[in-house]
DNA sequence: TAGTGGTCTAGACCACGGA
DNA sequence: CCGTGGTCTAGACCACTAA
């Protein structure tokens, strides 16, 4: 009958939210937590530790651990696979290739990716439906240089993203969120007027920093990306 | 001289990316590599629960612990306030309140945020200025019934957001992002042409399910919210 | 039912960094 | 300097769940 780490973190946060413990005061440190307890300092150690991670206190050597003045207010996004995000929503899911073409990186992707001049790219536009109605337009670039394979590949049948996350590693990703005004070629692939906001989101993988592939994916009008914590 | 957790991580990190350990493909259980990286079982767990809530790997009970076949795309986004926001990016940052009612709740927001009819709600509309020009325009909702104290605070010179994160506990945050069209009143206060496509986050938040504000922040035309992981 | 991860313990040593 | 958190250990019991 111990009291375990997620009693002892709810109890914390619990005094954080409700105010018990004020932004910026200190709390006791983790010997004096563990005997008020009744637990060892390992348990209180997991619970400090998650509620470090989470944002809430700040902990330091020596001087202890603080409530947090501005709660570090950070939210987790899932990532997921178009196909999955189509499918979680009861909708069937369609996949088709517009178009696939090899040039030299123009220069406004050299500059955004760092290549060379000299690298080749593969560039695929790809269309995503759910229920037959256009739900995701994607455009992407992809190395040559970091992944030769992609030039033989048969982009027809089976999407990019699906391709990439099985062939190719990588170990940094960067990405971004913006509202972009519809053209022409928006309107007609996403069924929706000239001019209408719409959501992308943009994002550049490295492999130890040789960029593999550069993506930007349109939602159709209207589409939000939610999260809570 | 012992092997740490974060080489164990490491080590296996570089496995998976590398592509020595296949997705999918099933990992030693937690006492086979303690005995073979030469250090303690708590060890390893620590590693593999990291990778595990890093979305790397899938663990279950008897079953082992196995690389994700789609390694969970989760991305982790700060939300700043605005002022820290402004600051960081070396702007002189200035706030003013446009407009303040009070108001029963509308239908619209009653429905959304499972308020009762009889509550009322603190409505503020206000501005961000990074270097005198707009940044973001904030349209906020309070619930009364939740934080009586709003009723009485001067918000003409401190912004909302400031003034409730450090008076009023929140125990649950939901955050959409979207893109908006600019209608008249963006454009006017955003400084931007009608039609323009603008970034817009909303949030609500809710203290023990009782709704505790909502609002929507649009910035100015072309921003970004970016991350990397 | 048996194997695996989840967690707790009591103790230890150490690195950092405020006073 | 020396208090605090960071980490490791060896061992233990337990909860879950696949086989």
């Amino acid at each position: 009958m111990s009291t375990t780490y997620r009693e002892v973190k709810a109890d914390i946060l619990r005094q954080i939210t409700q105010g018990e413990l004020a932004p910026g005061s200190i709390l006791p440190n983790e010997v004096d937590l563990a005997a008020s307890y009744g637990c060892a300092r390992a348990t209180v150690n997991r619970a400090m530790r998650e509620l470090a991670d989470d944002g809430l206190i700040e902990r330091r050597r020596k001087a202890g651990s603080r409530v947090r003045r501005n709660p570090l207010r950070q939210a987790k996004f899932n990532i997921p696979l178009v196909q999955q995000e189509v499918e979680e929503q009861g909708s069937v899911y369609r996949y088709a290739l517009v178009s696939r073409d090899i040039a030299p990186a123009s220069d406004r992707l050299r500059a955004r990716l760092g290549l060379q001049s000299s690298d080749r790219l593969l560039h695929l536009i790809c269309m995503h439906y759910a229920d037959d109605a256009p739900y995701q337009y994607e455009n992407r670039w992809i190395n040559l240089a970091a992944t030769p394979d992609a030039e033989t590949f048969d982009f027809s049948q089976t999407g990019p993203n699906e391709w990439l996350v099985k062939q190719v590693p990588f170990t940094d990703v960067q990405i971004s969120f913006r509202a972009i005004q519809a053209d022409a070629v928006y309107a007609e692939h996403l069924d929706c007027a000239r001019g209408d906001a719409l959501f992308q989101v943009e994002r550049t993988t490295r492999q130890d920093d040789e960029p593999v592939t550069f993506v930007q994916l349109t939602y159709r009008q209207g589409h939000r990306l939610t999260t809570r914590y």
